[in-house]
DNA sequence: CGCCGCATTATGTGCATACATAAAGCCACG
DNA sequence: CGTGGCTTTATGTATGCACATAATGCGGCG
């Protein structure tokens, strides 16, 4: 049962992906130590070691200092996913983008955005309103909070040309952020703009995003009706 | 400027992701090559490498071999979904979690399901319909298709202690699928099985997954009102 | 002047080795 | 019999080196 010798370590990893599926190692069981499948493939402990540690991020494996690695028993499957500019992901359709900037003014935020973002109840935001077109149809509104203080470019910045989306992530670094998916139902003003029935079920992304200890942006994003977030497992 | 020795790889990943958020190698820079960063940091060339790939796994950093690497223009913000067992689910919420089954019966699908999942269009598949619950109350729907040719132990189980939702993922090995998320209103039945309004706005997620050229099972999700998924970035 | 191919160069990876670190589990001691 | 601490062990990581691979871009040739 010693093939050939798997030297490098995408065959490694191959290998392990194929024994865990045929369950050659079963769910919970504690698979041979690092040495001893280097010795087994033929290959150095580093090599197994990476083939395992990405494994282990695919959430397969689960690894801990001297217990050893084990098979996941539920393994949560996991999705890399990739939010991209508005823009561009209406451009990767193949369709042409626009926006209109809707709305863009200073304000006092509501006390709910205020909490969530942790800035006194009465600081001014900058408040964007813009609807993301594709082949002239509504794509996606967007209502954003930007904080001018953490992002002080954005003050001079009209938005009527490039997006805040866009401008955002080029102009306005962050070390973290939260994102959140759901859906809700149109509102008339929604329904109006996005050019969907009131009550229709739009699928709402949610993002807040953090510089250190202060946020940055606060956006809610309500895209037409039918819209999907793929990925792949 | 030659600070003390970065000699851990994670040290070096945030010394780069701090000069790339502090602009100090701006977006669509060429950054120095892996030698001299690793001159620079009193560290070994691996040691860099290692620290550059993290970097750009976060879709921080383009790399090309010979083209050196470059800070990425657009990060598409990447997020790393985790998708876990719907009990599993519930429970982290600190909530009771129980499984009802509705219907279990041997099926044949309607087309857009035989063609999705490519079996034969009379051919016979088990369907399941079954309601998640947490604390007792409704927390989501699942209709779901299983090819019981890909998944032969699926035939002899009642899903009705375990639910299948878990079951699959611990029998049913798997080599790739798809997961979309979208937002819908809630059907007649669905409203009643979810105990919501009829019209409300439903988050789903449909996953469809593969053990080589066989589809092994197609589910639609749909969770009650209110149910976010968040995840970091 | 244009195009092709090869030299150059930056990243990608494998290996042997050494040491760091976490934690399981045993043993001695109370 | 319980427990604190020490030994052992498996993974985690740093390093120097060598070679693989891709792709750029320059130089030479038609």
């Amino acid at each position: 049962m010693t093939g050939p010798a798997l030297r490098d370590w995408r065959s490694v990893r191959d290998e392990v992906l194929r024994r865990i599926r045929a369950r050659e190692w079963a769910p919970g069981e504690l698979i041979p130590n690092e040495a001893d499948l280097a010795v087994e493939f033929g290959c150095a402990r580093t090599t197994v070691n990476r083939a395992l540690r990405a494994v282990a991020e695919r959430g397969l494996l689960d690894r801990r200092r001297k217990a050893g690695s084990r098979v996941a028993v539920l393994p949560a499957a996991t999705a890399k996913l990739a939010i991209p500019v508005i823009r561009k992901e209406v451009e990767a359709l193949g369709r042409t983008y626009a926006h209109r900037l809707m709305e863009r003014c200073e304000a006092a935020p509501p006390e709910t955005v205020a909490r969530a973002m942790r800035v006194p109840a009465g600081a001014g935001l900058l408040r964007v309103r813009a609807l993301h077109l594709a082949d002239g149809g509504p794509y996606a509104f967007e209502d954003r909070w930007i904080n001018t203080i953490a992002v002080p470019g954005a003050a001079d910045q009209s938005f009527d040309r490039v997006s805040s989306n866009e401008w955002l992530l080029e102009n306005a670094p962050y070390t973290h952020g939260e994102i959140a998916f759901s859906a809700s139902k149109a509102s008339a003003g929604e329904a109006g703009l996005i050019g969907c029935a009131r009550g229709a079920a739009l699928f709402v992304l949610d993002r807040l995003t953090w510089d250190g200890a202060a946020s940055v942006t606060k956006v809610r994003i309500a895209f037409a009706p039918g819209h999907r977030l793929r990925t792949v497992l």
